[in-house]
DNA sequence: CTTGACTCGGCACCTGGATACAGGCTTATG
DNA sequence: CATAAGCCTGTATCCAGGTGCCGAGTCAAG
């Protein structure tokens, strides 16, 4: 018993417009189709939705989510798979230190503002204005 | 002695197109211009392109931007800019909140990887298959 | 048999922050 | 004076990852 595409993007929670820009994408494959055109979807191609949703979470773009499917389908390498998800991890950490960097930045700024009267010689606007003060 | 667009985009390490970019955004003043329609910047007009751009680095939007110069130019009040930096701050943290468990629950799996033999049973493809492991 | 829900393909549009052109002036340089 | 460089407006394009809409065809329930 199969889907038609209303079906399966209930079933994983998603939309139909978003199912067949997978497909244009190529994340997902041309479904067979009825005789008058429509996607009919098996029952488990849920899963493959299921994927992509968790792949997103980790932060991985659709490319690399496609590499990823490739790899499973293909019955690829570990090793290819632990190097997309270390290269992964690595620009993860990157963007923490990156925003560590700034929320120490701000956060000092904030301290040192009183919040009190007029924006004039306020120290968030005064580290803007002539970055006398910023660290970096 | 003012400057020519081109001169101030020079001057500000940034260029034309976005200076006439944040004009129409409104994040810069409309210059005035020569009898030819030439805009013409005062010499400090840079400071606001790097008030811009440092602000930009930590992490404000170009919106976010326009309120702070907002309340620069009409001598607004500190608690209004503390209270931007401070949602700034929380956003910021939420972030890394969210990167951190990303990169915990990607290393775990890549320490549960072999990184050996075929994608078959591998536990990062394992996790994005059936999602009984992953840490959300 | 009708009506409403669903699906089709194809294209336009969205956010954010620019960046790039096209075609026509103006200004600076040799 | 001629030519290059710079500037003008207006519009299109880019990145990612979708989302929306149109008119036409199809399917299912009553």
């Amino acid at each position: 018993m199969s889907l038609s595409i209303g079906q399966l993007a209930k079933k994983a929670d998603t939309g139909v417009e978003t199912i067949r820009f997978y497909e244009r994408r190529g994340l997902v494959p041309d479904p067979p189709r009825t005789a008058s055109g429509y996607r009919r979807y098996p029952e488990n191609f849920m899963h493959r939705l299921r994927f992509i949703q968790r792949a997103k979470k980790l932060g991985f773009t659709l490319d690399e989510i496609g590499q990823l499917l490739q790899l499973q389908d293909g019955g690829g390498k570990r090793a290819e798979v632990k190097r997309i998800a270390h290269e992964k991890i690595a620009e993860i950490q990157a963007r923490i230190s990156g925003l560590k960097q700034i929320q120490i930045t701000l956060s000092d700024l904030e301290n040192q503002c009183s919040g009190h009267g007029k924006v004039t010689g306020c120290p968030i606007i005064e580290a803007l204005s002539d970055g006398a003060n910023n660290h970096d």
